[in-house]
DNA sequence: GTAGAATCGGAGAGCTCTCTCCGTTTGTCC
DNA sequence: GGACAAACGGAGAGAGCTCTCCGATTCTAC
């Protein structure tokens, strides 16, 4: 995805290295101000003409998920690395609080975990995408084992935690303080934790 | 704020019910778009040019701020209403929980109380105006009296609980669902209660 | 009914944003 | 070094937004 080198001839030398510094500036672009920002802004920030970035990512989303796509993946794939975990509560709570504190220090993997903010583009998890329906199946397998551990309340959904997740994330980038999601999350999984009374 | 007919001549009568109509229109545009509807937008909804809601209302945030400034006074007068009521902790969780209630109504409120939407612009609640620091105060004093009675974990702060509440607004936003909020209310509301272990 | 003030309507200025086009520059291969 | 394809740069098209301006319309007072 967005690698369009693969089949066709090799990128020249100085393309393919004029591409991977545009996806390091977005990369560093997108941690620090999120989805909204501008592709003209990325461009400048990277020293390049617009049309040259847009040489090597036809659209705008096409660059950002160049840059995020990867980071959910993984995600995914620590969730399923979970799925057999001795302590389910342990997973699950660990999952959790580990997606909030890496999201956490990125703008846009805030804005993209979040829905996608309602202004910026809709980068990946968008609804149906297969993307999405994978981060929320790969949720929702460790939030049934911990539930059938007893380690979570019973009556919580995967929708729920999802949407609990989102709510971390905007904490963080809202609050004037930095680390809010982080506390939120605490807070959080206190209030998903079964009652032992 | 808003209202300027109130110290030269009374408007005419047919620009008093026209101020009327795109203040309702306003209303129910915001509460079902959010701040990031755009002023164009609810002109043509109200039936009107839109120099006609310009002569109103001087700016995008001057109309908005007309139709959301006394919901969310309402919420500080609630909260100080219950400064001395008799049961601390109800009195702080039944605040929270009206207030994310609605606001879960409310698009526009909860991008407002979400401390302004990244994308729309920025509406009475902006960090330092004085209704943000009543806000907060209000909030403030009814978490202090609720953490003095036992009812709420001692280790949070105000701002805290703020992003809490942004937190369940968010929910309500980006969720498919609706009722997130108020889901998410109760988890969280939970997790602040005190711990008897 | 009429004069004159108040109000309305909407074209358009000026901004920002995404994305395209094509003349200019640069890398590559011989 | 020269030819030619590949890549670059940035002006500008087109869309959307906020807000202004002023001729056309409507209300009100007499």
């Amino acid at each position: 995805m967005g690698d369009d080198h693969s089949a066709a001839r090799p990128l020249r030398a100085d393309a393919r290295r004029n591409r991977e510094r545009v996806l390091q500036i977005a990369q560093e672009a997108l941690a620090s101000d999120g989805l909204t920002i501008s592709f003209d802004e990325i461009a400048r920030r990277a020293g390049f003409g617009v049309g040259t970035v847009y040489r090597h990512f036809p659209t705008k989303e096409a660059l950002f998920e160049a840059v995020l796509l990867g980071r959910i993946e993984r995600f995914v794939a620590d969730a399923r690395a979970l799925a057999t975990a001795e302590d389910a509560g342990r997973a699950f709570f660990g999952w959790f609080a580990r997606v909030v504190e890496q999201a956490a220090a990125n703008q846009a993997l805030c804005d993209m975990l979040d829905g996608g903010s309602q202004a910026g583009p809709q980068v990946g998890l968008r609804p149906g995408s297969t993307l999405a329906d994978d981060f929320g199946a790969a949720l929702g397998r460790l939030l049934a084992r911990a539930q059938r551990a007893g380690a979570v309340r019973a009556d919580l959904t995967g929708r729920d935690v999802h949407d609990l997740l989102r709510g971390c994330l905007t904490a963080e980038r809202r609050s004037l303080a930095r680390g809010g999601a982080v506390r939120m999350a605490e807070v959080f999984c206190d209030g998903m934790r079964a009652r032992t009374y």
